[in-house]
DNA sequence: GTCTATATAGGGATAGAC
DNA sequence: GTCTATCCCTATATAGAC
């Protein structure tokens, strides 16, 4: 059993997720990410044998798990889909720290060692995607529709954080999420207040 | 007359876009750049003294003009304002390629070297987003939903750009941006085809 | 299991030949 | 003005001491 090597991979997991996010993959050298953890490089290719790549593809799996189970399998399973969808913005909005975190898939997406991670950063879009369209149908909105919205929440979401980012200011994150949540129909006897105003 | 080599620096900078664009900063090694633009690190190094960061500051400095020229002053200055956000989106449209290319003040912002460019990136989006906020109040939207619809058109663009990448599929850009102009009031006499289904 | 030392390659940058 | 050769540094990766 190798479980306490497990265990301490498993630790690392964050830690390297953070130092991907801020420096993206060419930024985070190793002796960055030596400082970062603690450990020497020595010790680092003792529990990723391959290196950075390893490190990214640990970090990418983690993330992957994180959102199937508190995203995108709520939005899939749960009996209330506008629940699920709600939920979703709860958690989305925890997990990128309210606008102060940068998504790792979004910043892997844009920049060109993305052809090492394309398919993962695709599959993870994708699968968010077609969760979202799935229960936005179940909230009673058409298929094309769905697809629509489905396609400009994740689009918001992304272009939120990058938003904030550059802007270096937080509450940017938390504004997009609630627009893109007003544009979801109206939860059963409560109206939108969008376009009707005093 | 430095002007050759004034002349020489302009015509090299689209090239240098397209690179720091699919590479980013740290991505866009010398060698990269060489072989892209066909010059030996000498040269480079004649038209740039300052480096990797000089041209990326010069790149910006373009994107930035390019950006006052196309967008930012006809949103201030056109006296159509919609007619100013119409072209807004044509311009947009037009200037990533449909979605096939990405932001590099977007690239800029999310990962880490974003301290290096900070004021730069920060500019440029403070730009836009005062220039279109203007523009949509003069469209007759009130001050504060102006504010907003001008940051969800901002992130909706980014986003828009980080998921076509993501999900290779340059066809997202075009919808989302359809979708963001949807948003707008109608322009006289058009209804808004959102709500109302047959 | 951890670190230090080291191998090897590639990075940015400059000098100098042509 | 251009490239080649070169400097020095940092990068990744490994080997081996402890």
């Amino acid at each position: 059993m190798t479980s306490k090597a497990e265990k301490q991979r498993a630790a690392l997991i964050p830690v390297l997720a953070e130092i991907f996010r801020a420096y993206g993959y060419e930024g985070a050298s190793l002796s960055r990410i030596s400082e970062g953890t603690g450990l020497g490089k020595g010790s680092l290719y003792k529990l990723f044998p391959g290196g950075k790549d390893e490190m990214v593809n640990a970090v990418l799996a983690d993330i992957d798990d994180w959102f199937q189970r508190r995203v995108f399998r709520p939005l899939l399973d749960m009996a209330d889909a506008r629940a699920g969808v709600d939920q979703m913005f709860v958690e989305v909005e925890g997990y990128f720290l309210s606008g102060r975190k940068v998504c790792l898939l979004g910043v892997l997406a844009l920049v060109n060692v993305r052809d090492r991670f394309a398919e993962q950063v695709k599959d993870y879009f994708v699968d968010w995607a077609q969760a979202l369209q799935a229960a936005l149908q179940r909230c009673g909105i058409g298929n094309s529709a769905a697809t629509d919205l489905s396609e400009t929440i994740l689009a918001g979401i992304q272009g939120a954080l990058v938003l904030a980012r550059a802007l270096d200011d937080a509450s940017i994150f938390g504004r997009c999420l609630a627009r893109l949540q007003q544009q979801l129909p109206s939860p059963v006897g409560r109206d939108q207040p969008t376009d009707a105003a005093p």
